[in-house]
DNA sequence: GACATGACCGATG
DNA sequence: CCATCGGCCATGT
């Protein structure tokens, strides 16, 4: 029988919520997750982005740890690319971490800064 | 099916 | 600040 797009319907929601991350501004493993529909489920997000297709152009920069790390191994190739491209969007960094005012940190802040 | 391993998180000591 | 633990759940051995 056909595979039910249960799984497949979040990772698009999670894709989704991941592109409306606005430039400059950066989100948690766990927002994401919740804003798609899918609270405690951190991991997942994770995971669609290591699969992401890179075709889909996903802002996954901008994606960082609850605590504002980067989840790459600091130092690391990707790790470095990552700063580099926050920092270019006039993100803040210090050491190795997001500064708050860069971070969604609840998940009601839609009319704050999300769709204007 | 058990067991380990993740681009994770929050609570607790 | 650090360490541990339970929660989460897809994947691979």
């Amino acid at each position: 029988m056909d595979e039910a797009p249960a799984g497949l319907l979040l990772i698009r929601r999670i894709q989704t919520e991941i592109a409306s991350v606005p430039r400059g501004q950066t989100c948690s493993y766990g927002v994401i997750a919740t804003r798609a529909g899918a609270p405690g489920r951190a991991r997942m997000v994770g995971k669609v982005l290591r699969e992401a297709p890179a075709e889909l152009g996903l802002p996954w920069h901008r994606i960082a740890r609850a605590d504002g790390r980067l989840a790459f191994p600091p130092e690391s190739e990707a790790w470095r690319e990552q700063c580099r491209r926050l920092r270019n969007e006039g993100v803040e960094l210090r050491q190795g971490r997001v500064a708050e005012r860069y971070r969604a940190r609840t998940e009601d802040i839609d009319a704050l800064l999300w769709w204007p």
